[in-house]
DNA sequence: CATGAATGAGCCTTCATTCAT
DNA sequence: GATGAATGAAGGCTCATTCAT
């Protein structure tokens, strides 16, 4: 299955989808602030908008939240991404442009992303794959995008080296998002996304590669 | 002042220190398995090897041992690499090697590292600038061993290059310690080390010279 | 302002009231017994017959129900007097009447009032001043009769006479709730009422009026 | 038995008494500031000017301290006291001097006074009996100089009125100790020596005394 | 469906007391 | 005799979860 069912009393499916996006927003503004174990069911109920009991109707224990969270902001992402990324066809350009999208996303859910980041550990034995497995497949993402550019002969990568980069991109998109403390007072947004760019099609050493054409940037 | 202290009851230097170290490396045994939260103070006594009173003995709260065991960590993953990287000469071969040897202290301090790495955020605003301000210290270090490369002359790198390139080394090594349970299916220690020095270095593709298209941000 | 709220979860106000009133019973019968420090949240809990959790929707801390026990026995026994004293004209049969009736009510809330007595001094420096207040306005009602049986003429009584007598009277009333070990093998509460009222109107010697011999200390 | 003997595990009896003076000099300061039971052992050791363990060469529980301070307290009070009373005759005027030094008495001694008069309660079923013991023998000396008087025909009082009036001296003597918080603000203690003697033997109204409606009791 | 009062397991921390050195 | 590290029972308080209304 691609879902974890989180049983619910209610039967109004639509009612449902309501609460827990209300739920969701308000736990992800919660977990941000205190994180997943400093925040109470009450205060999420609260916060939502409704009370105690009938927060339990629509979950069944503390940790279906955060499991809901961090769903509701991989399936954000995720879909965020698809769009941009779906139709373009396998050119570095796209991969680019693929990049910097994902680094753009990150910024601007860095709320979200921090809050998943920090609390999926959090998650039981039970629930973690579901997480897991969505996170493969937005790595799943970017392997895509760079086997296009090797099948079309743009990038000359081994399977291995694809994968590795594939990792590599994801981890420099959340890292912006979990490391702002230190990144932001180096780099804006473009700048980072134009150097990390940069470095990754170049490398930093022009004799180690075979063209030398490494930019003096600034 | 370089080092928060922890306010111990008892005198004897020595013998808080021995006691520390038990509850440390007790510690990250529980937190690396249920997380810092989830550990209660009485499992941390007796995976110390000690009665819940003596462990107050030698701390004040439980934050305290999240913060020794941050520390201990750092000052270990901090040690390890200044013996191997002080005395070499900023040559591209001492950079490679620093890599290398960081990797591979990430490696086999994995437990330690992830531990840090999920929990740090669970520190008091108190402890945390001392903790934060240790990672800076590391990734100093590797923004040293690259610039003595562009001394040399061996490398040519603008300022934020180096600051990017010393960030994305040092994420890239605790990636391999949180990031194991989908890298090590691809990898071993020895190709990700391989791998990450040779995408570093020589970008992934030659033939794409950085050409600033890089899409900019809206 | 003239109480100090005690916070509680709940709401209903009624409900509030009604398991504070059996908070209040419990812990009088258990602070008797035990005193305050040694009575546990737990058993009041259970001597007010709900269990810990519900005890702590109803106050924050344990010397909340110190306030309250301390608050809600001042309160009855001031209006108890209020009742009685109110509508009496400043005679001295009105003051003899006053006197009785608040000996008796310290014969009746013998209990009370020793436990007020006895751990007031455990309350917080908060919470101290609003108990003390209530004090002085019993004092002072004292002070209220008397000084009316002045401006009658019945009395001829100083403004600093009229103040120690009152003290004299409200700490006599008390004397019979916490040394009734000694006294009441000496006396019935009649008797202690009549010779206390006795001594107070005639002095102990009709004889000796005041010469203001008494030596000056030093 | 007068005493009630504390065990003690060291045998040298004048060093006993050494450390036992230690000992309560620095509980009445704690206990003063604190209370009894907000009064650890430790911080009584560290006042007495030794160790934990030190301390408990010389008592068996916490309870023992307080029995010790209770102890010498009333020691003290009933010695000064004793010193001057023993040698008068029954005598009005050294009645007047007793009751004068007696409340000298208390406010010299108004920290111990208060400890002891707050804290009694917490003695155990077991040493309770040989601090009320003690209480008595004061109280019996006011007696004593009253019915000397009335043997000398300077009063004329019944056992039960004698009886009476030196509770009433007693209380007020504590009272000076333990409500100064009120009357402090009202009298100088020469004030209050005088207005109460002057109280005790003239009642606060001549007339008043020739109604006769006073039951002479016995 | 919604509410919120009730519950009690369990957590962190303290502190009187012991005992090996 | 003195010391102070070790112990663990016990206390105050929280909070996820339930259920009657």
């Amino acid at each position: 299955m691609n879902k974890r069912e989180v049983q619910a009393s209610v039967k109004d499916e639509r009612l449902v989808q309501k609460r827990r996006d209300q739920m969701i927003k308000g736990a992800v503004a919660l977990f941000k602030q205190k994180g997943f174990h400093r925040t109470t069911t009450r205060e999420i109920a609260k916060a939502a908008g409704f009370s105690i009991g009938t927060l339990y109707e629509y979950i069944r224990t503390k940790e279906d939240v955060l499991y809901l969270v961090c769903d509701s902001i991989y399936d954000h992402v995720s879909e965020r991404l698809q769009q941009d990324l779906a139709l373009k066809k396998g050119t570095l350009d796209s991969l680019k442009l693929g990049i910097a999208n994902f680094f753009q996303v990150m910024d601007e859910m860095q709320a979200e992303v921090l809050v998943m980041y920090q609390e999926v550990k959090s998650l039981s034995k039970d629930a973690l794959p579901y997480v897991l497995k969505k996170e493969m497949e937005m790595v799943g993402m970017f392997e895509n995008l760079l086997s296009r550019c090797v099948e079309n002969g743009e990038l000359h990568l081994s399977k291995k080296q694809v994968a590795m980069i594939a990792h590599n991109i994801f981890v420099q998109g959340q890292m912006w998002g979990f490391r702002r403390w230190a990144l932001r007072k180096l780099f804006t947004l473009e700048e980072y996304i134009e150097l990390q760019t940069e470095l990754l099609l170049s490398g930093i050493s022009a004799e180690v590669s075979a063209t030398g054409t490494v930019p003096k940037s600034e």
